[in-house]
DNA sequence: CAGGTATATTGATCATTGTCAATATACCTG
DNA sequence: CAGGTATATTGACAATGATCAATATACCTG
């Protein structure tokens, strides 16, 4: 488990529970509560869980880089990880729903311009998921 | 799909494709690349899958309000969902599990003093994850 | 050693997700 | 309108994941 270094010691053992009734709390801490509300927790863990994927990682990679300008069969190949037997990347229809997934999460916007759409990164999203970040690192 | 606004303009129709044989790439854009390797999209979704959960970021921010301080039964019934029909917050059993998938992601380690299990945040791990963010927002 | 407590693991169940082939839709061109 | 192309959707299937009750493990206390 490596170094571990609590920044506040570790309460002593003299705080063990004695015989506390079973109705209240054995050990150490009172009044614990989450800062992260309910609500806000399923948010930000749908925000994540639409980008914990590989594919949708690389997707976001090549949309940054070329902002505004990928249409959706410049992804084809490109993307996902290839298959350990075929070698193969995600087909089209695959990668579309990664979009899909991308555009119900606000991750992603686009237009779509004559037969092609063109998808760009929402970047106000990804500044929620710093901000998350921001908040369970700083302190 | 509200405001689109690529900051490159988007590529003339006049680049539409003509009548390129299939074996070309018909429309926009060549040479299209992920900068995020298979490996490194795939390392970096694990630990977003990681993060991806309520019940998963309500006790990283507990852990990170009492660094080292917090043990397993301080969690239960304070962290997860509360269930839709009961209203009961997740069971030690998956306050446990929870633990162990942030464990090996590496997002928290921990100490065992006596029957307890203290537990902190890693935050290396979450730096990792603040990079890729800054990767993808930064350009 | 015996009983109690804190935490972890197991095995089962149900829901969700990633992927594909097949198909649908929409648009463009001749 | 007909044929072609880009993208989205559908339905199926396998894999993964969240949760729980039951049980196991480890430690502490008398």
């Amino acid at each position: 488990m490596e170094q571990f270094n609590p920044t506040i010691p570790i309460t002593s053992s003299a705080d063990a529970p004695t015989s506390t009734p079973a109705s209240t709390r054995a050990c150490c801490l009172e009044g614990v509560v989450a800062c992260i509300s309910d609500a806000t927790a399923l948010a930000h863990a749908t925000l994540l869980k639409a980008l914990a994927d590989p594919a949708r990682l690389q997707i976001l990679d090549v949309l940054s880089q070329y902002a505004g300008l990928v249409c959706v069969c410049d992804l084809e190949g490109v993307v996902g990880l290839p298959d350990p037997v075929t070698g193969q990347r995600p087909r089209q229809p695959t990668i579309s729903h990664h979009l899909k997934v991308l555009r119900q999460a606000g991750l992603v916007q686009y237009e779509k311009r004559g037969q092609w759409a063109y998808y760009a990164v929402c970047r106000e999203r990804l500044a929620d998921v710093q901000a998350l970040l921001a908040q369970l690192y700083g302190r």
